[in-house]
Order: C-alpha cells, then structure tokens, then sequence
DNA sequence: TTGAAAGCGCTAACAC
DNA sequence: GTGTTAGCGCTTTCAA
C-alpha cells in the first residue's frame, strides 16, 4: 500500500546504518573520482553507506558542508582547507580522516602525500634534462599559499636543493582547472619568465597550460617540458602525454576508511602516507 | 564529553534528512562524476543529502546495491540494468527515476538520451564524409544487446536509412573501458572486416580504440574515422580530439533530482529527454 | 499463532 | 528559568 518503514525509527532499535560522509572539492576534477572509487570500495566491504558532499574549494561553501556533515553523518573523511571546519569536525567527535592537507593538527588522523619526495624527484627529473629555469604553476585557491609543506614550498626548495636560484617570482597562481592551467601559462609567457619547463600544482593544471603553450606555437617538449603532479588517467591520454608524479589516489581512499574504521575502534590518530613515483612520458 | 545526538532518534522527533540515493555504474568512468556533479548541486539547493553506489555494471552487485538502497534511502535516482532491480525499486514505493534505460516501465519516471536523433546525425556526418563501412564497437556488458532503443540497434536502423548494407555483422562487443575498446579495435583491424570508420558506445571505448588503432599503425582520421558518443571532456584532450555527440550529463543529473522533488509532490511519472549535439573534431 | 507493551534517544511542550 | 513528560515509529519480547 505504498508504506515504507521510516529509516529513523527503524535504525534507532537496530544497530543503524553507518553513514560515511566524503568532502570533496569537485567531482568534475578527475583526482576526486579515483579517491572516491577507493572510499566505496572499502566502505561497501564494511557495508557502509557514503554520502558526498562537495565545497568547490569555495571557503564558505565548505564551512556550510563541515556544519551539515556534522550533524548528519557517523564519520567523514575530508579534503579541507579552513582550520575552522577541521576543527569543527574534530570537536563533533566523530571519526575523522583529513586528507592531503600540510596543516593537520595531530590530533586528527590524516593521509598525506609525500610531495616532499615527489617534488625532488620531478624537479630532479627536470634539471637532469638540462633545466635551470622552471615555472611552477601553483593552485591559486589555496588560502596557505606557500606555507611549509605545500607543493609550492616543496618546489622552491627542491629548486635550491638542486643548484637554481628558485624564489617566489618562479611561482606563477592559477585557477585549478585547465582554463586555469592555461591562463596561468599565458601569464607565463607573457611575463617573460623565460621557463624551459612548467611545473604544476596537478596534472588538470598541467594540461590546461601545456594545451595553451602548444596553441601559441611553443614546441613541447623541445621549447618547454611539462610536468604534472597527480598521475590522472587523463595524463597518459593526451597529446604529448604527460610526465607526472603517480599518486595513488584509490589507496589514499582505502586507507582513509581503514583509518575511520581503526578510530571506530579506539584507536589513536594516526598519518597514512602516500608516496608518489615519477612517470616519465613525452612531455618532458 | 564526546557525546553526539543519534541521527536516528533526532529524525525521529524533527522532520529529518532527506537522503536521496544515487546508483551509478562506476565512478572511474568520466560520464558518471558529470552526472554525479548535477546531481550533487541540484541536491544541495533542496537540502538533501546524497548517498553513493557503484553497481560496475555487474548484474548480480547491481541486485545487492537495489536490495541495500531500498531501505536506506528516501529517493533514488539509478543507473540500472536489470529489470527485477528496477521493479524492487519501484515497488519500494519511494520517488525514483531511471536514467539512460530504454527498457523503463512507463510508471518509473525517467531521464533518457535521445540516441535515436544522435545516432542519425553520427552516422550521417560519417556518411557524408564517404564512409560506407562502419563498425560500431558495442558496450557488451549490457544484457540487451540489441534491442529496440540500444545505440546497437539505432546504429543498424541510422546505417540501414543512410543505404548502408549494415548487419549485426557490423557491431563488435567491447568491455566499457579504454582497454575494452583497444580490444575490440584489435578484433576490427584482425577480421579484416575493413571499417573506414568506428562509432563507439561511448567516448571511453572509442578513445581506447583510436589509440589501439595508431599503435598499429592506422593513421587518424585518413585511414579511420572515429566517433564517440557522451561528448566527455577528455575526448577534447586526446589526440586527435574525438568527435563525439555532446550529452549534457549534468542536466541529466539536475533534471532527475527536479522529478524526484517533482514526485515527492504527487505528480505523475514522467520522462526527461536530453537531446545530444554532434561535435566534430580531428577524429573524423 | 496472534496480540499487547516496553523501550530505543531524542525534542518540544508543558508544568513547576 | 529549570525540570518533567509525552510521543515520534519501529522491533523485540513476553503474555495471552
């Protein structure tokens, strides 16, 4: 006769569902989908449900999404900016897993990429090639631009590390997108930076400029080699395809529910990491 | 003290989340993350929630993932291939709309893409361009192969309308992935069937195909034409860039979560048509 | 076998 | 302002 039980009633005699809540920034950036393949595989082996929730990297749209999560989820595993929503999410209580963020405080379980490692081995990669002078393409929409520990910061001193003169002005912002990656590699050329390579925040960055940089007639790589810096799908698919730092995005999903279902059980705050190996394709 | 308020019993007394589940085929295919976008904004403008599920088009997942959203969701809108889950659900009871099935029982509410039109204007531009002998590389996870509505058939009826002696001969099942469709390339090149063009499923399949294709030695477009059919943004990036029939998929997310709200409301089951556009490109 | 009742954890209303 | 209670809709237990 049409009725249904109501989900409440019922999961307040039975044991309930557990639902995990995923904070992502975009779906339509293809790093998301991979982590995001990772969590629902290891929250349906626990016959979890997962509820997405997107901030757009917009800074009030993710306080809106860290305030509903709170109340509406059982746990929750994030990619978050504000210091604000961390905390809040924190201080509900729940089982919390940030991801890919340099300023988790220690108190929060998190899984990191070592961009440390990974930034050596690409700029490495870059000066072997013969480069001294390299533009970092970084994502403008972080609000800790250049603290220790981003890719930005990581850059700079794997520059210095290897020899260059790298400083601040070899940091050019862009929008995370591939218009953004482009617009950023126009500012590039039209500064005069004189780049022989391009580095980027990620690998959607990377192609949008290396499109850019190809359109204007530069010849990749012989003019100017690209680097990306998560390891997409989508980078082996175009054309040149991309060297990148290969992150292994469905781990870093898998993991971050292992660890939600590690502090189900009391245990403490822990880091998972996750290291990046260098895939070296045409475009450098 | 730690303590947090059950969902469960807040439900109870207030007027609760609405949580509306959304079933997909699998997050890693690109189509899906654009649907899931629209479906994620047009949820959050009402203040639903969204629960996630991945069925990988496997029949017998599919059935668990239907049994499961049953009774923990409030609303669902679902990609679905078996008939028997789609009835579970609709006898559920709750608002729910299939997307992209052409076999939908006109009590479900659905949101269809009018391959029918796509089709004719695909194979006529191929037509058009000389091609007389087109293999169309079939998705052959779907248990209707075939039937009345699927892109196999619309293909055979557009290549019939446009005079081409087309046959079930003419298609070749390939896995919906990339991989899927360097296969099925493969079966193309070695039966010697002698396609001057390929029509694809999906622009997954068909880049996958292209690729195999050049690996081989086939120049694109000059010995082989290739045509996709979801207008994904990663068919714009490979080389050559894919001509394809532009689905808008968030419109396709957005218009199912707006009946869904439209069924909550008592009103009739009804039907969405998203109508593709043919985009050409270096691919044929 | 069928039916009544207790109680899950909260909120809101009401009485003190 | 502070404290008490009814009741949300189920499931499970226990009685008839």
């Amino acid at each position: 006769m049409g009725y249904r039980p109501s989900r409440f009633a019922r999961g307040m005699v039975g044991p309930g569902l557990t639902t995990l809540g995923l904070v992502i920034a975009d779906v339509l950036n293809p790093f998301f989908p991979e982590v995001v393949s990772g969590v629902l595989s290891a929250a349906d082996e626990r016959g979890w449900q997962v509820a997405i929730y997107s901030t757009g990297s917009a800074l009030e749209r993710e306080s809106a999404v860290a305030a509903t999560v709170v109340d509406h989820v059982d746990a929750c595993v994030a990619f978050l900016l504000d210091p604000a929503d961390i905390e809040l999410i924190q201080r509900s209580g729940m089982p919390f897993v940030l991801l890919d963020n340099e300023h988790r405080p220690p108190a929060v379980s998190g899984g990191r990429i070592d961009f440390a490692t990974g930034m050596r081995q690409a700029v490495g990669h870059l000066v072997e090639r013969g480069h001294r002078r390299i533009a970092m393409l970084d994502d403008r929409g972080r609000p800790d631009a250049g603290d220790r520990g981003t890719r930005h910061s990581l850059f700079l001193r794997a520059a210095t590390e290897c020899g260059l003169p790298a400083d601040g002005g070899w940091v050019f912002p862009a929008a995370n997108s591939l218009d953004g990656g482009a617009a950023a590699m126009d500012d590039v050329l039209d500064t005069g930076f004189g780049a022989t390579a391009v580095l980027a925040y990620n690998d959607l960055i990377a192609i949008g400029a290396m499109r850019r940089a190809r359109d204007r007639g530069v010849s990749v790589p012989e003019d100017c080699a690209f680097v990306g810096c998560d390891g997409l799908t989508l980078s082996r698919l175009v054309d040149p395809p991309l060297t990148t730092l290969l992150v292994d995005k469905e781990l870093l999903g898998r993991a971050a529910v292992q660890q939600v279902a590690a502090l189900m059980t009391g245990a403490q705050a822990r880091e998972t990491v996750i290291v990046p190996r260098l895939v070296v394709r045409a475009s450098s």
